[in-house]
DNA sequence: ATGGCTTCTTGTATTAAATACAAAGTTAAA
DNA sequence: TTTAACTTTGTATTTAATACAAGAAGCCAT
């Protein structure tokens, strides 16, 4: 949860040269309210309801465009799905293999300085560690 | 290419506990020969010439025992394709953007102690790093 | 406002990766 | 040799993602 007034959400739009559309705000209004590095399914049942008429191709669109504009980051820590992440800070991801939730990781030393060959050009870092989380241990 | 004499072969598979059958063979000994993180696609075009009869579902089957047994690592670093990696060994990796080639890489220095909270429990770590190689750059 | 242009959204069709599953084939063991 | 267990195959199915054309909505100038 946070602060997403409608105008904050328009200025956000603007400020990466993304037009404001209606299904564009509120589509970045679930992925600032629900950060779970949602996947298009996911945002589409939890918009369908206030939006019946919303169609999945309008979201795999709009998050096409949000990734290309670096409004998020596309996440593909799991074998069969990709997810959104709308805090494009670096940081590296943790995927429980028993519920399936993934959480994310600040505290992560990471140097990729000389990781590469000479010439090598960096865009982009990801980290993802598996494992099961501290309410899966309990659990079981 | 490498040692990959089928005497080799059996024992590696055996020591896995995976019966070492005619088709696991000619799929282990392509993932040895061609270090290049092969998608199912690629090793079936790969075998198809030799194998005529071969079945992608086999090579499924096959890579997923292969995985379930610590003799493959997964690697999700493609949005939309699953590659397979026959070294084991804690390594990073490298996509490059342009020509899609994926290089192993060595030199990275990553410490995960402390990454993660209190009570979870790691088992795999994947790091991917994207951009353009040395390669791509030099042609463009 | 009205018409016309651009942009956005929708829905259907398509592609492609991966799995399910039952039948056929093969191997190993009794 | 017969039986049981395992492996492979092929078809059908599922599902994520894209293509694309038609429709809807917003924007601008006259």
């Amino acid at each position: 949860m946070e602060n997403t007034r409608v105008e904050d959400l328009r200025n956000i739009l603007k400020e990466k040269g993304i037009q404001p559309s209606y299904h564009r705000l509120k589509i970045l209004k679930y992925l600032m309210e629900n950060k779970v590095h949602p996947t298009v399914d996911m945002i589409y049942r939890g918009l369908s309801a206030e939006i019946p008429t919303l169609s999945k191709t309008t979201i795999y669109n709009t998050l096409n465009l949000f990734a290309e504009k670096g409004l998020v980051a596309v996440l593909t820590i799991g074998e069969r799905e990709t997810r959104y992440d709308i805090n494009v800070q670096p940081h590296a991801h943790f995927k429980c293999e028993s519920c399936g939730r993934v959480y994310d990781l600040w505290d992560v030393k990471l140097d990729v300085s000389g990781a590469v060959p000479e010439g090598f050009e960096i865009s982009r870092v990801e980290l993802y560690i598996k494992g099961i989380c501290a309410n899966c241990r309990k659990g079981s």
